[in-house]
DNA sequence: TAAAACAATAGACCGTGGTCCACGGTTTTG
DNA sequence: CAAAACCGTGGACCACGGTCTATTGTTTTA
């Protein structure tokens, strides 16, 4: 898949699907035809995408994302793998708590 | 309150309570005892700060908590207040979804 | 009363997460 | 085959949320 397909199917403009590739989090092989050098995308790229979307919204910095992805998909060390996806896993749950603390709070001033 | 009792208590920096000050977060009356033009803040800034520092953490922007700190102190009127609030409530709960998605995904990376 | 601690302002600076050119090459399409 | 549509790279630019520095003025405190 050539990236304004992928832009078009995620939802993520080029601009920042570069910037992702960039930053490690996506990768690419530039296609075999040599005659160019247009990045070639793998169909699951695409489910990376609507995490890292998602994720983003969550709050996840791209180095987190990073993290993620290197992790998963660098298979340097399954435990340790493990490892960082279950400390990304409490963070986004500590997140969710702090959502929850200022839904309270605003809750409060509503009744006021 | 002086900035300083005040940042030592709610562990906001001075830097950054002057950055919420500019930015319509909170005020303070300059000192009445004339001789210098300190910043003298209520004791109730500390709540806010509070509820800013977790806000912040749940992923609200500074934009956001202005609005927020406009229509409930602002007191403009009471009904547009109450939606701008309740605004932000259901804002706060559609992170708390994204998050929910994105541990979903984490952990579905992890069962495999 | 002098030094240390605190405060004010203005403005420079920083990392993050993109976004937007400009320019040149490649592919598609009518 | 020419024009339109697409892609690549590099670098400038942007908003956001602070943080740091310099300079000057005010309190505290020993």
């Amino acid at each position: 898949m050539r990236i304004g397909e992928l832009a078009e199917k995620s939802g993520v403009s080029r601009d920042t699907i570069r910037f992702y590739e960039r930053n490690g989090l996506i990768t690419s092989c530039t296609g075999s035809s040599a005659t160019n050098n247009y990045r070639d995308y793998a169909d699951d790229t695409l489910i990376w995408l609507g995490f890292f979307s998602g994720a983003r919204e969550a709050g996840m910095s791209v180095a987190d994302l990073r993290s993620i992805v290197d992790a998963v998909a660098g298979s340097c060390d399954a435990d340790l793998a493990r490892k960082v996806v279950r400390e990304k896993i409490s963070e986004l749950k500590l997140r969710a708590q702090k959502i929850s603390q200022a839904v309270e709070f605003l809750e409060k001033a509503l009744e006021k």
